[in-house]
DNA sequence: CGGCATCCTAACAGATACTG
DNA sequence: CAGTATCTGTTAGGATGCCG
């Protein structure tokens, strides 16, 4: 498609530039650290599920545990866990018999949801062109152990 | 319809029901499954860094692991070899000698850096006020234990 | 120089049983 | 109901040596 979209520094410029020099290098270790520590915390299996469920509305354990029927409970509590941990799900326990948990998105959780699908919507846009050049290049791995 | 929760656990649907409380229930499977294609491409612990790293310029395998101080050569060539199996990075093999090898970003791989520069804005934004919460949530976990 | 093959460890993740 | 504990398998990732 549009190859020409984000030229971003090179057109012939000598290679290892990088980030050491000119006003084109906006990429910083901070940057990557950033994306690191948001990688970590929602980069796995089952966060972005999880936060995905809770942006419709609260849910109890059992019905985030019904909702992605995949996860384990295990996973589910560990993932619920570190979501609260840093503030992006908040966890409220009625005190009643039998016991009630509620998890419901924070405003802080609901802030990352547009940034997730900022990402949804990219990867929406680009996984045909993604799995074409996966197909292609293995199949051009393939052909490459058997040179007839 | 929104007097009960019980709906949840109806019989034979699987279906991601999620308590429809509001106007806001648009976080389908689909989303849930392009998300984590995504981050099965770029979530893992060195791809985000190859990316803003070319995306300075060109570079070579050497100037890569350079730049990338952390990173191990076997890792650099598996996160080389995966975005340059999905399109995001070009590789440029030079037929002289001493070889010369220099990988690029191509405009599928600058795209996807436009959609991550969004997400580590989300970060950069919020990072501290998840710093705070982490904190918070320790201290309270800590005062909790007993010091035996 | 630019890798790939091998070995090794640790974190991740699933299943199951048990608890308050 | 809402978890925790334990055991186990799988995979990500690091260190290093060899080879084109």
């Amino acid at each position: 498609m549009s190859d020409d979209e984000s030229r971003v520094a090179s057109a012939g410029t000598r290679a290892n530039v990088l980030r050491l020099s000119g006003p084109c290098a906006r990429w910083d270790e901070r940057d990557a650290d950033f994306i690191r520590e948001t990688l970590d915390l929602v980069g796995d299996k089952w966060s972005m599920l999880v936060i995905g469920a809770l942006a419709a509305g609260d849910a109890r354990y059992s019905d985030l545990d019904t909702e992605i029927p995949a996860v384990s409970r295990r996973m589910l509590t560990l993932t619920l866990k570190r979501l609260q941990r840093s503030g992006l799900v908040d966890r409220t326990a009625h005190a009643e018999v039998p016991p009630r948990v509620e998890y419901s998105l924070t405003g802080l959780g609901a802030s990352l949801l547009s940034a997730v699908e900022y990402l949804a919507a990219w990867s929406s846009e680009h996984h045909t062109e993604i799995r074409r050049h996966q197909d292609t290049y293995d199949r051009s791995a393939t052909e490459g152990r058997r040179p007839a």
